[in-house]
DNA sequence: CTAGCGACTATACGATCGTATAGTTGTGGA
DNA sequence: TCCACAACTATACGATCGTATAGTCGCTAG
């Protein structure tokens, strides 16, 4: 990779961190040059304005979400949907999914965020990026369901139901550290948070 | 109520809603009071810095929610532990729960807003309220269980699984709403993904 | 009647915001 | 060698930020 584009690549890390902890209005391009370790002028020369740095953040980091999650998506299809024990698949799944979320919370926080304030920018969000996971998400869970390792439910309820299982620990991990003085993030508690989704699942 | 209060309400109405919406870097005194339909020296007069005004709104939420939600948790142990079908008051209080919170999001929000970046604010917030709603609802889903109303797996586990389950369909609402172009915060809806969380529940 | 005080408003301050634009530097082709 | 242009930086602008303070109003104790 060029020299340019770590510039750039570092600036966009940093933005997509801030307007996921601050939101739009709550981050500036000195913040953003700051945490970068760049002038504000070289932020605002790649990035004409905030709206665009916003969204090259959120591509940038939607970018690198789709580089990941697909490959733990395949194992699903990949068992013959026999032999293989029903639980360990949708265990691994769940498991991977929140490693990866808890190592990059900025897809979540950023689509929390715009959420949270409905604008263009949540438009944009949605017929972008958020309407395809909608989709694929739908399309994963039925199949779990075809393969009979997941209960027969509405597919799109069963989706959020899950989604929120597994987002919500990572949306309140800091609180739940501060109350319970554990670490949600570790191996461990990812792993009896898991157990439990798992036997609840089960029939 | 004095009208004096009357003001002062409206005020900290406004100024949770931007807190929720916005986040605290977000937020102004001149949004603040424009949205309240006060001047911005009013808002200034009564609340001296943004700190102490942001306090005093989650104070004024969270007085709101402890005042409407224990109405709907009593109902739980109200019941003598047998005859009444199980599902129907786990159903019943889920519901009023999402109704609730689709009514006042404000509280969830504000908790969301502040754990995506920690600060001096969330340890006030958890100290104040959150770890009190934690011990509640712990307690709250013992009961549950013991009442066999509940799968039998770890309590905190669960209450952060069901608190997901209801929470994360009120934060994404305004994106479901985009994508499948439904009101995920109507009867039908809320009735409708009850009823997909009591299925996977039971045994 | 009025002095004083609590409730509220208006104005002022420096800092920082998003944006525009002028200036500087480096480099590759004529 | 020198010029053109891309890459980057510095500075300037009005608006708005959080906060401080001076001013206005109405009521009531003396």
């Amino acid at each position: 990779m060029t020299r340019k584009n770590m510039r750039r690549d570092r600036v966009l890390t940093a933005a997509a961190e801030l307007f996921g902890q601050l939101g739009f209005d709550g981050t500036s391009f000195s913040n953003v040059a700051e945490k970068a370790g760049e002038q504000k002028s070289f932020v605002q020369y790649h990035f004409e304005n905030k709206e665009i740095l916003w969204r090259e953040a959120v591509s940038f980091v939607w970018g690198q979400r789709n580089d990941a999650l697909p490959r733990f998506i395949e194992d699903l299809s990949l068992q013959p949907g026999s032999s293989t024990d029903m639980s360990t698949i949708i265990r691994d799944l769940c498991r991977r999914i929140l490693h990866f979320t808890f190592d990059n919370p900025q897809w979540v926080k950023i689509m929390f965020q715009e959420s949270s304030n409905p604008s263009a920018r949540l438009d944009w969000l949605v017929k972008e990026y958020i309407s395809t996971d909608f989709v694929e998400g739908r399309a994963m869970i039925e199949l779990g369901q075809h393969h009979g390792m997941l209960p027969k439910v509405d597919a799109m309820d069963l989706l959020h139901i899950l989604s929120g299982a597994l987002i919500y620990l990572v949306n309140v991990a800091p609180i739940t550290e501060r109350v319970l003085g554990v670490s949600p993030d570790s191996a461990d508690y990812i792993e009896h948070h898991v157990d439990t989704l798992i036997k609840i699942l089960q029939p």
